[in-house]
DNA sequence: ACACCGGATGTAAGCGCTTACAAATTACGG
DNA sequence: CCGTAATTTGTAAGCGCTTACATCCGGTGT
């Protein structure tokens, strides 16, 4: 629709004076006196060109204050430069690092990431996928979404994908699992080599992979130790602050005695401390609290929580350095660095009663 | 370069199965036995289409699992229903309640928001710009850039501007700056209110608007009590945590004494209560702290913490809408709840000596 | 029965860019 | 100084879409 941009363009211009329609390389082409082709060789540097021309379409460039139209390369590309991501909220401190470190690791090689949330349900994730390959992204990183396997086996076949946080096998399809059992059996055997042996948990979401697996981690590192789990001692939660301030609540009140809390991440234990404050309960003296993630605000709480650390931000950097290996048609030889406990102030022995 | 898109198809196709090339409008119309012209309208609704014929073409969209390639469309159409959000960093967690509520607003208006971090310095800030103009998004939002204004209006005269919590008046630019001065007025206030008259103030980076604002409130409270405001209580911060327990340790250490802690932002209150629990301060009981921008994890510190709110996430959404509204050519109107203060539990009367 | 009209379709141009291919220019060797 | 090869440059087609304009259809009025 030709016309209508050109009318469009020619009205706003009249009305407000303000978006001029951006110049095009053809205009940059007649202000230097050469062909499109040569302005666009020079721009992307595809071919050899005399200098003094060079130096023209330089000008030119400058002076029209010229950016290549995106959409237009793209269309004749037949490749965006762009990376889809989806994760849960884009607000969540957990999913931000990640961002982070996908955008700085695509940026500095000249992709860009387009971000979207999934708001923890599938309808928005089919939204997510559906609009980003509309726009013909490159590729698209999954932030351990809610989708199934068999729907992403059939995303993949129209883009390549790298899915964070989860483990599943499939064509075009690479992931990145954290190894969260081995993360919750640190966590739970150093609250136990404290001494703790009444050590309750608050899980996640119930049919959640994350919180299976670090689940699965709490009990081996308990029968390990040859500790009896008790599963009154075990509440579920919602992966969110308010979740773990209510699950302690009712471990509270429940009577059930423990001196240890494995939280199924950060902000569960977030939650949790400040139910014990509300409880007239301090932390760690009554009782040691660990966490999982280590959020980059962990070490700034009080008292700094104990965390298993997996660094979202590298898991970040690592899918995008996987999905930039796909594109070029390799298999992606990326690996994780290993899950490790920060203990800090959050954890000591229990009490003498 | 067809040549080119259509010889990579053909590869990838023969090598990996996998990226089949998406389908186009012209195979819909093929399968359906019509004219591109007729497709378009129907996925458009741009014109009224026999029901016989529309059935067919719905038929072969979802056999062949059409979608519309937003680049090509957006060349036609000369824009791209995309905005572009500038802000310092994704995963700063003030940043990231702001780009949820942009977020949220646009997606659920057919927009889709392109986010970028300027990563606190001006350099990449026009990297940022740069890459957003050339994309063509149809507007741009900066959160409190580094940018100067006279920048600022000049790349207006390219895309309309939405600048949040900055003012800034200039042709095609719509600014939505946030009260900082009453809220450090509302804060400070609340302190002497209690009894306090020995107010410390940990201040962001020295020539930041927001930071010098929330001093000058913090001053005019000050003034209006007749306290005299006292220079040795005023230290610089970074906005960050780590900044927080500087300020506040070089406080301690001063040996200037003060019972209670106005802070420029959350983050920095975070830190400054870390400094205190270091220093075996007690918060509120020995120093009561004040924190500005009321995060959502503020109310699960321990303990609650006493905030200015001035909800970023509505800062987001009515940037959004003012964006939108600058898109239709209108004048926005829009304007920001009054910041409140939020008491919790960081806050109490001073300790008797 | 015929010219005419309004609405449903189709045809084709154009959005800004890349690049295959042709044309024009330059540099050589004889 | 000319033919030919090696460059540099220009021309034009095509990426997938929208829409102005032409075409075609059945239905009216007379």
């Amino acid at each position: 629709m030709s016309k209508r941009a050109a009318d469009n363009n020619a009205r706003k211009r009249a009305t407000t004076a303000l978006p001029d329609s951006p110049p095009t390389l053809e205009m940059v082409a007649k202000e230097a006196g050469v062909s499109i082709a040569t302005v666009s060789r020079i721009i992307n540097g595809t071919a050899k060109v005399s200098a003094d021309r060079k130096d023209a379409v330089e000008a030119a460039i400058a002076k029209l204050n010229f950016r290549p139209n995106a959409a237009a390369r793209g269309l004749a590309l037949g490749k965006s430069n762009t990376i889809g991501v989806i994760t849960q909220a884009i607000d969540s401190p957990f999913y931000a690092e990640g961002l982070r470190g996908i955008e700085d690791y695509l940026q500095q090689r000249g992709y860009t990431a387009l971000f979207m949330s999934g708001n923890w349900n599938e309808a928005d994730e089919e939204r997510c996928m559906s609009e980003l390959l509309s726009r013909r992204v490159d590729g698209i990183i999954i932030f351990s979404g809610r989708l199934q396997d068999r729907q992403l086996a059939t995303y993949a076949k129209q883009v390549p994908l790298v899915v964070s946080g989860r483990s599943l096998k499939a064509p075009n399809i690479f992931s990145l699992p954290v190894d969260d059992e081995r993360g919750a059996l640190l966590a739970t055997r150093h609250l136990i080599e404290l001494g703790h042996t009444r050590i309750a948990f608050i899980a996640g979401i119930l049919d959640h992979p994350d919180a299976s697996l670090r689940f699965k981690g709490y009990r081996r590192a308990l029968a390990d130790a040859g500790i009896a789990h008790d599963p009154k001692l075990v509440v579920p939660g919602d992966f969110h602050e308010e979740g773990g301030v209510e699950a302690t609540m009712r471990l509270l009140k429940s009577g059930h005695k423990f001196t240890a809390l494995f939280c199924v991440n950060d902000q569960t234990a977030y939650g949790a401390c400040l139910a014990l404050y509300r409880g007239g309960l301090n932390c760690p003296r009554d009782i040691s609290v660990v966490g999982f993630d280590d959020l980059h605000s962990s070490s700034y709480r009080v008292p700094p929580l104990t965390s298993v650390r997996q660094s979202i931000r590298v898991l970040g950097e690592s899918s995008g350095a996987a999905m930039l290996q796909m594109l070029q048609g390799e298999r992606p030889d990326i690996s994780l660095p290993q899950v490790e406990l920060i203990v800090r102030e959050s954890t000591a022995a229990p009490r003498k009663e």
